[in-house]
DNA sequence: GACCGACTGTTCTCTAGCTAACAGACTGCA
DNA sequence: TGCAGTCTGTTAGCTAGAGAACAGTCGGTC
């Protein structure tokens, strides 16, 4: 549950496969391994995809290569195509599958069709769109007003509540992550985020290792 | 018309008074002074508002009083409370008249009732919705990638598309804008933006006088 | 159990851009 | 026509954090 009370299981459109194919009679189901790039920045892409089980990274790459996180989808969130009415649109983020993933594709055409005709659907569509926009402007005032150590503390709490679970020693992130990516979410390079890791690790906030991250104290995150 | 393809004329949902008034009947007409707080961050809110005339600036303000532009809402955006169930809760962005405006004071659940009942304005509301998203991630990624200046063309080439308007020199920024506001927009100090701008003045790409900026040159802004 | 590739820890240097500070210019009002 | 308030122009430090560079550590695999 957030501060201002959005829950993330809001963002979840829950349909069955029965349902989505139902609507959607020329769905695909996509199996993707880790890394596996699912559309690319600049691609021309017309089709709308759900994360039916692991993770999605949207993201967008600079010229040098460097990446910013711009979300983490988990199940029941969709992304891909704008739904406007031109066909052929440049997409803007690169999406990347994070861990084994599985995804339904559905053309843009068939999701609008269902976004207009079923009225639970739009409704839980524009509140994840709500939700999003939400996140993305508290993300803008971090990177202008918070220096990195706030950042990544905010952004520690931010994945504990979206992708965490508990653990013997606390709460546990379900998501691997490695120093550079959580650079690339934080919005920083990676020597100062591993620097600020281990300050807060020595202060006993959170313990890890490698890719695995353990919150012991998320109070003190501040 | 933006690269994307995106214009901003699809944020509008366009009803009429009439319209507005026989959907929500508790609609109320605001008529605001420049610079009238309509709510502000932290704020408990139960309406949503519709700008009917003029602008209105969502920002963030931090505790030393320096403020952040999220967005400027023209004719036909709304703003407000979140679309959620839950009621009473807390804003997150402060919304202020940006020069003499309208609007239409229309309560969550009316607003609501008007998104679930009607087709029509609940996919024009989704699609103002996923523009937003867009324009919000690329002010995130200029904040990530690029310096001041480029922000600060990019940003005047944002104004130029949705808030110009011709006149004898070339373009006009129908929105009267001091330096100070321009930096709140591109998330810069005053200083470099005004030093930024008189390079710009210098080369001829553009003119201003005070809070009146007028772009001579829109493609050499890159 | 030795090797390779991926990840982590740390240090040094360098710079974009922030703050502060102040002077000049314009605007409007008495 | 003078004064107050607001806006602009510019300069002089100062610092967060980027980037490069490299050594150390883990963990899989042959």
């Amino acid at each position: 549950m957030s501060p201002h009370g959005l829950s993330s299981s809001h963002c979840c459109v829950q349909l069955s496969e029965g349902d989505w194919r139902r609507h959607c009679p020329s769905l695909t189901v996509l199996r993707l391994s880790d890394k596996t790039v699912i559309h690319h920045q600049g691609d021309v892409c017309d089709d709308v995809f759900v994360v039916v089980k692991g993770r999605v990274k949207l993201l967008r790459l600079n010229r040098d290569g460097d990446q910013f996180v711009m979300a983490v989808l988990t199940e029941g969130q969709w992304f891909g195509a704008a739904l406007t009415d031109r066909s052929h649109m440049t997409i803007a983020d690169t999406a990347e599958a994070k861990g084994r993933t599985v995804l339904y594709r559905i053309p843009r055409k068939e999701m609008r069709t269902l976004l207009t005709s079923d009225r639970d659907v739009a409704w839980h569509a524009l509140e994840a769109q709500v939700i999003e926009i939400h996140a993305l402007r508290r993300k803008l005032e971090l990177m202008r007003f918070h220096d990195v150590r706030s950042r990544l503390t905010e952004t520690l709490r931010d994945l504990a509540r979206t992708h965490g679970g508990h653990c013997r020693h606390g709460f546990e992130l379900d998501i691997k992550l490695t120093q550079q990516e959580l650079a690339d979410l934080v919005g920083a390079s990676r020597p100062v985020v591993s620097t600020l890791l281990n300050d807060l690790k020595s202060r006993g906030v959170l313990d890890y290792h490698r890719t695995l991250i353990c919150i012991q104290n998320l109070a003190a995150l501040e």
